[in-house]
DNA sequence: TTGTATGCGTTATCAA
DNA sequence: TTGATAACGCATACAA
């Protein structure tokens, strides 16, 4: 009887053909300089006239190792994490490694879900972006004995497997500035802080920073919108309509002050002179909108390789590192300014 | 003798501890249904208290099935396929499947390594984007029988299985709007032609416009650059430092029209007063630069669930379908304006 | 250096 | 409805 559907080769019909045994052309698949060159001549030749791809699961059975490695993000539409992917999979990919993208669109819920999905398929290792997540991930990982790597923070970061930089330090550095600037009148702009330690450091440090200067951030000038363009909007229409405006905002990430400021633009409001707005994250595009925005650097091209090398040592078996933070630096650009003289 | 590390429970474990087989066992995990009700919980129970977490390699070993779909992108650092892998995970995701998504950075011959590599790994279905691929490519997709969708083009689609937009009809709709505005001078800036069908498209798009206009657009009146930011700022510069500007700048994409307008604004050369410059895309940003861009709607929304959809029937074994065209429309912004008066 | 045999953790087939 | 048992395709310890 014919097989209806034309199975793909395997590695038997490769050592069959070669005339040698399943051992052997598996050898000469894994080990190559293990195996006389007579014979591996002869696997390689029957492997190119089957036309035999190895079956990446089978292998990942036997070998108990997949070689994938999960990554979840709050989004993979915010540029920053974009870069982040892009970074880790050229340095992940480099040793052989798939990357499995999971982004649970700020729902903390949801990463619970992600996160056992991806365990359930069969990673090897799992990056996570923040410090702040559901017990039951902790749980999952801890069970799972999974190597794991935070990022992105290390404000309230673990002793160990984590690599990030301060955001609150940063934005400690940012609001200096602007006070420096002559500033005295502030609001803040963020997304959701609940499950969000990454926001909830901005926010702390811009509000640490103004403490220090004598200024007391009232609740009114903190306003919460989505983490995205249409969010920053939104919230520059909600500061715009107030009666006594601020002369500057702070944006928790340059995508909500890029759509900040293209609502300045659209309201006629004068960016900086009538209002300083700044970013934070420094994504490519900050330095391309009008006026190029002043905003933090996130060491996204670094903490991506550093996660990404911790990561080949934790899959090799080695031991964690204590965590790594890697320091931030403010842009000046020019969508802050001196506050205007009355 | 005592295993040195704590093996995690397997079906075996649970059907063990429950009192029944591994058969009962694996029943209650995929076919709750065909089991009666008491062993159901007796499993339920046992894989709770184990803590056990399904193998998905032995799983898709056995199924033959991995539950896992490819997609290869130019790149991920640009918003316009950071989308699409959003779509396309949201739609595929619901679906239980995973996405192992990779990243060429426009090297043709890199993509095939990448498609051998996804293939290999064990993905049970593949994205591509774009028509235009190597040889190399379609001979491995062809040899695995792996159901696979192409996507982005229908200018030179095949007959079956690509779901995308003209390329060349959306661009000579834009070429013929700015001649509507009066523009006669045009310069167009791309990245790179070869190996890339939807920038030859938009291209030749813009090149007919021109012709049926009896406008001949000269070689030098190309600009090639990196499909970038960068790129677009390289490419202003290039152009600005010709003796006779053009009074329109075509660019391929949006993320080199934001280099190109970000260039100019640096120059002192005002847009749309002096130069008209457009982009194509419409990626979030788009609306959010200043002034804000007149671009090409690229239909990545909804392209990204037809794509998932498509791909979803492929997967069940269902037949290929034609290919589809999905309309693309042109979005005036305050970029592109009539050409000022002599 | 090579072959043999077993295991990886499931699903699936077939009797019972 | 359940239980035994054979795939699934490969890696690997061990023997030759």
């Amino acid at each position: 009887m014919i097989p209806d559907r034309p199975r793909r080769p395997t590695l038997s019909d490769v050592a069959r053909l070669a005339g040698v045994s399943l051992g052997s052309a598996s050898r000469v698949m894994s080990e190559p300089e293990a195996v006389r060159q007579r014979t591996r001549e002869a696997v390689e030749a029957a492997a190119e006239q089957l036309g035999y791809v190895p079956n990446g699961n089978a292998r990942a059975l036997a070998m108990r190792r997949s070689m994938m490695v999960g990554v979840v993000l709050p989004t993979i539409t915010n540029p920053v994490f974009a870069s982040f992917v892009h970074v880790l999979q050229r340095r992940l990919g480099a040793e052989g490694y798939h990357l499995l993208v999971q982004a649970h669109e700020y729902d903390h819920q949801a990463e619970v879900a992600l996160v056992e999905r991806l365990i359930r398929r069969g990673i090897d290792g799992l990056v996570l972006v923040g410090t702040d997540h559901d017990p039951a991930v902790t749980a999952l990982l801890a069970r799972s004995g999974l190597p794991h790597l935070f990022s992105w923070s290390s404000d309230e970061a673990p002793a160990q497997d984590c690599v990030g930089f301060s955001n609150r330090q940063a934005m400690r550095e940012m609001v200096q500035y602007l006070l420096d600037l002559g500033h005295r009148r502030f609001a803040i702009l963020s997304g959701a802080l609940a499950h969000n330690e990454r926001a909830r450091a901005r926010v702390e440090g811009a509000r640490e920073a103004l403490a220090a200067a004598g200024i007391v951030i009232a609740p009114d000038d903190i306003v919460i919108q989505p983490f995205s363009i249409e969010g920053g909007r939104q919230g520059l229409r909600v500061i715009a309509a107030r009666g006594e405006r601020p002369t500057a905002l702070v944006c928790t990430t340059d995508l909500m002050a890029a759509g900040a400021l293209a609502e300045a633009h659209a309201l006629g409001i004068a960016v900086p002179d009538a209002l300083s707005i700044t970013g934070f994250d420094d994504i490519d595009i900050a330095s391309a909108i009008s006026p190029p925005l002043t905003t933090i650097h996130a060491p996204i091209r670094e903490m991506g390789e550093r996660v990404g090398e911790r990561m080949l040592v934790r899959l090799k078996g080695g031991a964690p590192d204590p965590s790594l933070t890697i320091p931030t630096h403010l842009v000046r650009r020019q969508s802050a300014g001196v506050v205007a003289k009355k």
